[in-house]
DNA sequence: ATGGAGGCGCACA
DNA sequence: CTGTGCGCCTCCA
């Protein structure tokens, strides 16, 4: 694409993950790279899990949908939204293993 | 400009 | 199953 310096026609990055992001259905989660891999930027799992660690306050991104390829949790930087996170989802009918992970097979998004 | 760090992913042992 | 290592790419100080 024809760009002068570097000005973005499409949104930054950041804003096409929260994008994506937020179409993950309810009841559905995402795995980092997936939603990388669905804009177009397969290696940038890492940027996915940046930009929602960086997450405003106010947002309309379900970002409790998104977890690690193994279907758990990830560990973040501020303790305490773990546990809020799988509260969120248990609370849109997600199911846990007792492993605590969920079965990706069954709510994966398959987008 | 450079280096460190980050809610990852995958291959191996 | 767990641990370790390395690759990937961008952001920030």
């Amino acid at each position: 694409m024809a760009k002068a310096k570097d000005q973005p026609l499409e949104p930054s990055l950041y804003q096409q993950i929260y994008q994506m992001v937020s179409l993950i259905p309810q009841g559905r989660v995402a795995s980092y790279g997936q939603i990388a891999r669905l804009i177009g930027l397969p290696r940038n799992a890492r940027q996915v899990g940046y930009a929602l660690a960086v997450l405003p306050e106010e947002h309309e991104i379900p970002w409790h949908r998104v977890v690690n390829i193994k279907g758990e949790i990830s560990a973040r930087s501020k303790a305490g939204y773990e546990d809020y996170q799988r509260i969120l989802l248990e609370d849109e009918g997600i199911e846990f293993s007792p492993a605590g992970r969920i079965y990706l097979k069954q709510f994966l998004w398959d987008a």
